[in-house]
RNA sequence: GCACUCGUGGCGGAACUGGUAUACGCGCAGUCUUGAGGAGGCUGUGCCGAAAGGCGUGAGAGUUCAAGUCUCUCCGAGUGCACCA
């Protein structure tokens, strides 16, 4: 027998899958279909790392277990090539984004085919392309065509680094982004951690009045709440969305001042109305300032509470938001702990009233105001002054106003520019070229202006699981029958941090295109899976930390199914294991041991009963952890199998060999692949065999190991005839003459037997 | 501050509806093979104790014949949201 030979055997099978097209399935006909999603990766020029790895690993583990269950699985993979990454990099390089990507996404290809997974190369995608983004504009134009899309002058979220707008989820505190705050010289500062920072690079981020493109994500705000329930996610995940889209129901409240003003509140208690003492509004001045404290100044002014006419001092305050509500409360000190702060900094009057129910209706019969739900929710912002994206498809004319471009002259190609870094002038680098924008005007044929933003790399994404499908098609975004056939997306694999951005994003657009008649279902992910992040030395791998993990040189000194191995056993998919080298050898070991085990001489004989028995139990125990995504528990107990096997070898036999290698199949595809045909001559390939049964009536054993207490306590175990096992009488008394028992009931009463069959019996007796 | 999740050997992590805590692996120690190294085989490995036995799942209490698992309080970590009215 020679040595397992990784590079050769990797390289040989890898090759063969391709050339037979197990992965590519047909897509027009498909029988019970299988769509199997990993979200896709931004190219960047490091490449893969060690968390892609388990991510994608993890992926296509259960891709190929699917597979084995009988189903049609369709796998592709693509890249999220356009925005900010990629272009920032391209920068820094000072090469053409264009030139990057193609380089990057090739490496991506390579790395990702040397690591087995089963993708459909048929089907790929990069959202650079303009094969793609010709429809992401398309989508913009539905968008707009639908109403859902306008151009409006707002006070936005800056990034003085990346020059561009962000849109509200791209803004975080500084430990989310899991960077320190830097200032717009790029210097680290010490600022309060409320502060708010760029996503992408730590930035503290500033308000610019800028007229942008938004999307009218609101307005679907109930149905992406209501439809939460009929989606199989994680609750974290769904709670996170819930908060985001913050739905909070109350009511608008008219006050007037005693100068004839009227100053309308938003409160979720209009119950607590009459115990009101001030009337606090949003002073962006105050806002502004950075103060952990409440701080407010008093405007002179006196506003009447509607019902009782009492007056009220009108405060500005730094702790009201001037974006949310009315940007103006009503200060109820004795039912608010924060009302409570300020009142007892500024000495106003505190009220103790028990809330009324009856407010609710009284308020709204006297016209002074009416109920009213608000959402944290804001419209998706999804203009960039940038150059590395899609072209908004639409052009300004001065007669006409905005008119878009009409879908047959698709795509708005970005046109190649040397200066394609961003000035930060609030607009972007496409805003110096006239060749361009100047246009002529599609409706009325007049000069006009092109668009020069381009669109937020999220519109991108929030899609392309609908084209994968329909990659190639020329003629729509997705084909309609394909699409019937394929989508929605059954398992949705992915990292947790997309939970508001991406995830929200493309429900939003999934609902427009359902809406629009486009689609036949309005969620595009009844099931998503979130796993954890890769952990290295203690923190989330990352390229400032330095400590990213290239799988290259493991892949090339142990092969891909030792790393495959290797990361899945680490811990379970949602936990965030640590990767570390010492344990790559181990797994090493497996796999050299698993060969020998392969490649030793087979016998016919019957197996034992107790091997028969544990090759059962680990079948089930396989079987069911792949469907919790415990791959660490279901590769412990193959090394179980595998450790019983090579102290028995006189039993191993070809059933046995055959049902080890496919539950191996999806954790080491080439290996298993490997043994199969060419050691134990099974036809190709065994990534289209069935997965194995086990009959639970041949897992059980001849002996049953039963522990025996006094007192709660350990004393004794037995080994009985499994018959036994669940007679009380029979197995008590047994256990009275064990001879360690017996020293422990010597002269004392027995005041209560508890028997569990088959596992213990407790004597309870007396103390002392 | 609010919400959720989680604290188990030297390490990654197991433990089904409460029922042998530490499976599996790493590491470590001893030992065999080898001229040496590498690699591999075997044995051991929670703590205290010579043993009998005792003690052990962040701390403390409770429920129970029985608690890592259920309940309460506290401590610590992580994640999400955050003057959202």
């Amino acid at each position: 027998m020679d040595k397992y030979d990784h590079k050769k055997i990797e390289k040989k099978w890898q090759e063969k899958w391709e050339k037979e097209k197990i992965y590519f399935p047909d897509l027009s006909g498909a029988e019970g279909k299988y769509y199997n999603l990993w979200m896709f990766p931004y190219p960047s020029a490091e490449g893969l790392h060690a968390g892609h790895v388990f991510a994608s690993t993890g992926s296509d583990v259960f891709g190929r277990f699917m597979r084995m269950q009988g189903k049609t699985v369709f796998q592709p993979i693509g890249y999220d090539s356009f925005g900010i990454h990629s272009e920032n990099y391209a920068i820094k390089i000072g090469e053409d984004p264009h030139r990057v990507v193609k380089r990057t996404t090739k490496h991506y290809e390579e790395q990702m085919r040397s690591l087995g997974h089963g993708y459909d190369w048929m089907h790929t995608l990069t959202t650079s392309d303009p094969d793609y983004y010709r429809w992401t504009q398309w989508l913009f134009l539905k968008m707009w065509q639908a109403g859902l899309a306008y151009k409006k002058k707002a006070t936005v979220n800056f990034c003085p680094s990346c020059k561009t707008v962000l849109a509200d989820e791209q803004v975080v505190t500084p430990s989310a982004a899991g960077k320190e705050p830097k200032n717009a010289r790029g210097e680290v500062v010490d600022e309060t951690p409320e502060i708010k920072v760029c996503e992408r690079c730590g930035t503290i981020v500033e308000k610019r009045d800028l007229d942008q493109w938004f999307f009218k994500i609101t307005k679907y705000a109930d149905r992406l709440l209501e439809s939460l329930e009929k989606i199989d996610w994680s609750a974290r995940v769904k709670l996170a969305q819930k908060n985001w889209i913050g739905k909070s129901q109350g009511m608008l409240i008219r006050f007037k001042t005693e100068d004839g003003e009227e100053i309308e509140v938003f409160t979720t208690r209009p119950d607590t109305l009459n115990a009101a003492t001030f009337i606090a509004i949003a002073d962006e001045d105050f806002y502004n300032r950075e103060s952990s404290e409440k701080i407010g100044e008093f405007t002179g002014k006196y506003a009447l509470e509607p019902l009782s006419g009492r007056r009220l001092p009108v405060w500005k305050t730094n702790y009201v938001a001037p974006g949310y509500g009315t940007g103006a409360i009503m200060g109820v000190p004795a039912h608010d702990e924060r009302d409570m702060e300020f009142a007892e900094k500024y000495h106003l009057d505190i009220v103790q009233k028990d809330p009324d129910k009856n407010l609710w209706q009284e308020i709204s019969e006297k016209g002074f105001g009416k109920k009213h739900t608000n959402y944290h929710l804001r419209d998706w912002l999804v203009s960039r002054q940038r150059y590395w994206g899609a072209p908004i498809p639409m052009v300004d004319c001065p007669k006409c106003g905005w008119v878009p471009v009409p879908e047959k002259d698709l795509p708005v190609i970005l046109p190649n520019i040397s200066d394609y870094k961003p000035e930060g002038t609030g607009k972007g680098p496409l805003a110096n070229h006239k060749e361009f924008y100047q246009v002529k005007c599609p409706k009325c044929g007049g000069d006009a202006t092109r668009e020069t933003d381009v669109m937020d790399t999220f519109v991108d994404s929030s899609w392309y699981f609908l084209r994968y499908p329909s990659s190639g098609e020329k003629d729509a975004p997705f084909d309609e029958g394909v699409t019937k056939k394929w989508l929605p997306v059954d398992l949705y694999f992915g990292g947790a941090e997309h939970s508001v951005l991406h995830l929200m994003y493309s429900r939003f657009v999934t609902k427009v295109l359902f809406d629009l008649k486009f689609l036949g279902f309005d969620e595009p992910f009844p099931k998503f899976f979130a796993h954890g992040l890769m952990i290295k030395d203690g923190f989330k791998m990352s390229k400032s930390r330095g400590n990213v993990v290239n799988p290259d040189q493991y892949v090339s000194k142990f092969g891909a199914d030792t790393l495959r191995l290797y990361v899945m056993f680490l811990g379970p998919m949602d936990a965030s294991p640590d990767f570390r080298d010492s344990g790559i050898e181990g797994m090493g070991r497996f796999v050299a041991r698993l060969w020998k085990l392969f490649n030793q001489p087979l016998t016919d004989a019957q197996p034992s009963k107790e091997v028969v028995s544990k090759l059962n139990q680990v079948i089930k125990k396989v079987t069911e952890d792949m469907y919790n995504f415990k791959y660490n528990t279901a590769i412990a107990s193959i090394m179980e199998l595998v450790n019983m096997l090579e102290d028995n070898k006189n039993q191993v036999s070809l059933p046995i060999l055959k049902s080890l290698a496919l539950i191996l199949a999806p954790f080491a595809p080439h290996l298993a692949e490997e043994v199969w045909v060419e050691v134990l001559g099974q036809p190709f390939s065994i990534h289209k065999a069935s997965w194995p049964e086990y009959d639970s009536s041949l897992m059980q054993k001849d002996t049953v190991t039963m522990i025996i207490q006094v007192n709660g306590k350990i004393r004794a175990t037995l080994s009985l005839g499994s018959e036994y096992a669940n007679t009380q009488e029979k197995v008590v008394e047994i256990a009275k003459k064990d001879e360690k028992i017996v020293k422990w009931l010597e002269g004392k009463k027995i005041k209560k037997t508890v028997f569990v069959p088959g596992r213990l019996v407790n004597f309870v007796v007396e103390e002392g």
